[in-house]
DNA sequence: TCGAAAAGTAAAGCTTATTTTACTTTATGA
DNA sequence: TCATAAAGTAAAATAAGCTTTACTTTTCGA
C-alpha cells in the first residue's frame, strides 16, 4: 500500500514525530507505514484523512491484488 | 465503526456468504464487520470500495474519538 | 408448520498492526 | 566538524483482524 504521508508532512514541515503525535500513534508506526512495512488500520486511516482533510483514497493507494 | 454493508447487500440481494465470497474473506468476517464486532483492515475496506464502486467513506463511517 | 437457507455466535489458532525500548544512520545547522 | 534532531531499524510484547469448525437462532417459502 502506497501513501502520501511523507509529502503531506513535508508540505507542513512536520517530522514523523509530529505526525505520530497528531495521529496518537508511535513514531515507529508512522515510520513503518511511510516505509510500507504494514498498512494502517481503518480507524487510523480515517484519522489521517480527517487530519489532512482529504479522502482516504487520496492519502493511501491500494495495489489491488 | 458503522457501515452500509447490509444495505448494499440488500440492494443486490446478496447473502453474507455472497459478499464474503466477493471480498475473499470468511462469512464470519462479513458478519462480524456488519455487526460492528471489529473494523475491517484497510485493504479489505479498499476491496469493498472497489466492489461497490463507492468511496470508503461512503461504506464505512468512523465515529471520531 | 416444517425444512432449509441465512444469520448469529463462540472458541482456538494464526496473522498483522501497534507499542515500547533501544540502538544505528542520516541530515542539518552553528 | 560536531552536536543534535530526524529518520531508520529491530526485537519482544500486546492487541486486533481473520480463519476454521461447529453449533444455535432467525427467516421464509412451500
Amino acid at each position: 500500500m502506497k501513501n502520501k504521508l511523507k509529502v503531506l508532512r513535508a508540505e507542513r514541515d512536520w517530522t514523523q514525530a509530529d505526525l505520530a503525535n497528531a495521529l496518537e500513534v508511535s513514531r515507529q508506526t508512522v515510520n513503518a507505514i511511510e516505509k510500507g512495512k504494514f498498512d494502517p488500520s481503518l480507524p487510523l486511516a480515517f484519522k489521517a484523512a480527517r487530519l489532512f482533510n482529504l479522502p482516504i483514497e487520496e492519502i493511501f493507494q491500494d495495489e489491488p491484488g
